[in-house]
DNA sequence: CTTATTTGTCTATTTATCTAGACAACCATA
DNA sequence: TATGGTTGTCTAGATAAATAGACAAATAAG
């Protein structure tokens, strides 16, 4: 039983499109045909034309198609799985999941270090960083947007090189940092803010996960400071904990 | 800038609710006086009384308190931290950071293996497992709902043993089960489900962290499948891929 | 062709949300 | 005690969301 709520700020067809996404994604495969507009709404107890407002929300972020006389129909889109991991990179991540990915660097500029940014790279207070702005897409949807941090006594010239390769990977390497793993990764969700929703390409109250990250070289010494937020209606991030041996 | 959309099904009260919630996170300490309500109201370039509803919200939750005359409060409730990896336990993943942790035992069932779990679980698809629905919390609030797959031939007994101990861990130790760990975790984040606005004391519109785990033995065999659901404003989840000696 | 089912469009009314303004109540402090 | 700044309460009107009902348009099946 779906119970709605009302005077609750969360307009009642935004609750019933969440509720329908919901159905739809656990029980439902792709292109099978809805229940009919009248019965949602008998089922919802809503009225007809809420449940139109849902599926109109829905139709147009790409979950549903409507034809009239036939029925509202169901879109294939899976979630990409994004891998977290000691080696956790962002294009080759990605690999056999998707055709095309890029990088696209917004903006760079070279700061004094947020105190929590100071904090994760293990940089005194007074230290500078390059702060790098990027969004990456795969098959042309956006995927994330991310913030980085790097020591800009270190790195000052990071930002050229990403512009170049759109890979944070490449791009230290090109610095001449061959390797580095993933030390720790926090996992928030949120609603996005107005900036993630343009950046992604999403409708208002949807959601992002955020993750917080440390990467460090073979010494163990912090290379870069990110935080990304992941459309996620499009990803799933996976830990796996098995040995690449096994 | 945080620019505010309207006609979006999301109440503008609401959406300054989470703005707030989130300026409040980063950058102010505990007990720290709020800007008061006509400049907030100013900085959102919505009217006071939408503010005021906004604020209401947030004390509701318990994250502000406003005192007539003096201004609004940011109360002291940090996120826990649930940290993820081999050895993830939810008991102990907690420890330091609340006093009482309790695991409830909502119903349990044997059924025949859905295919994701059988799949999991590495089952044949006519196997039946015990299906555990659980709901967990730290100092009186619920963080986590869960609902987990045990193959029914060997652990037919853990839904007892849960009941009495409020513990996965230790209903399996019960079982002779001494040690396993975590082989993988899948995260999503997605809108609450009624009932889990119900189980985990939401409103509606919130966001849940939706984890799908697979825990093995020591010899790499499968013991448990499980997804939980996690109130993304109460708790973010820590992957640390530092070694215990480190 | 006819019929039943489905989505699409229109009008009207009620309920919730947002804005605007005024003023009371309370607090800190000069 | 007087003052300025704050939250609390009230009234009134404008805008958005939800309900109700009717019918058109497209589709599939008999």
């Amino acid at each position: 039983m779906t119970t709605l709520q009302r005077r609750t700020g969360i307009a009642l067809w935004r609750q019933v499109a969440d509720q329908i996404r919901q159905s739809v994604l656990s029980g439902m495969t792709a292109n099978e045909r809805l229940p009919a507009e009248a019965e949602l709404a008998n089922r919802f107890g809503v009225n007809r034309h809420t449940v139109r407002a849902a599926i109109a929300a829905l139709e147009k972020e790409g979950t549903l198609r409507a034809e009239q006389g036939r029925g509202t129909f169901l879109n294939d889109r899976k979630r990409l799985q994004y891998p977290i991991g000691p080696r956790t990179r962002f294009s080759s991540g990605l690999k056999d999941q998707s055709q095309t990915r890029t990088g696209k660097l917004l903006s760079s500029r070279t700061i004094p270090a947020p105190p929590r940014v100071a904090a994760a790279l293990g940089l005194p207070k007074t230290a500078e960083v390059v702060e790098l702005s990027t969004v990456s897409a795969a098959d042309g949807d956006p995927i994330s947007a991310a913030t980085s941090w790097f020591d800009a006594s270190r790195f000052a010239a990071i930002a050229e090189h990403y512009a170049e390769t759109g890979s944070i990977t490449a791009s230290l390497a090109r610095l001449g940092l061959d390797d580095y793993t993933r030390q720790t990764t926090a996992i928030e969700a949120r609603h996005a803010s107005s900036e993630d929703l343009d950046l992604l390409g999403l409708s208002p109250g949807a959601i992002v996960l955020l993750t917080r990250s440390v990467d460090v070289d073979s010494t163990g010494r912090p290379i870069q400071y990110g935080e990304s937020r992941f459309a996620a209606d499009r990803i799933e991030l996976l830990i796996d904990n098995r040995t690449p041996a096994a």
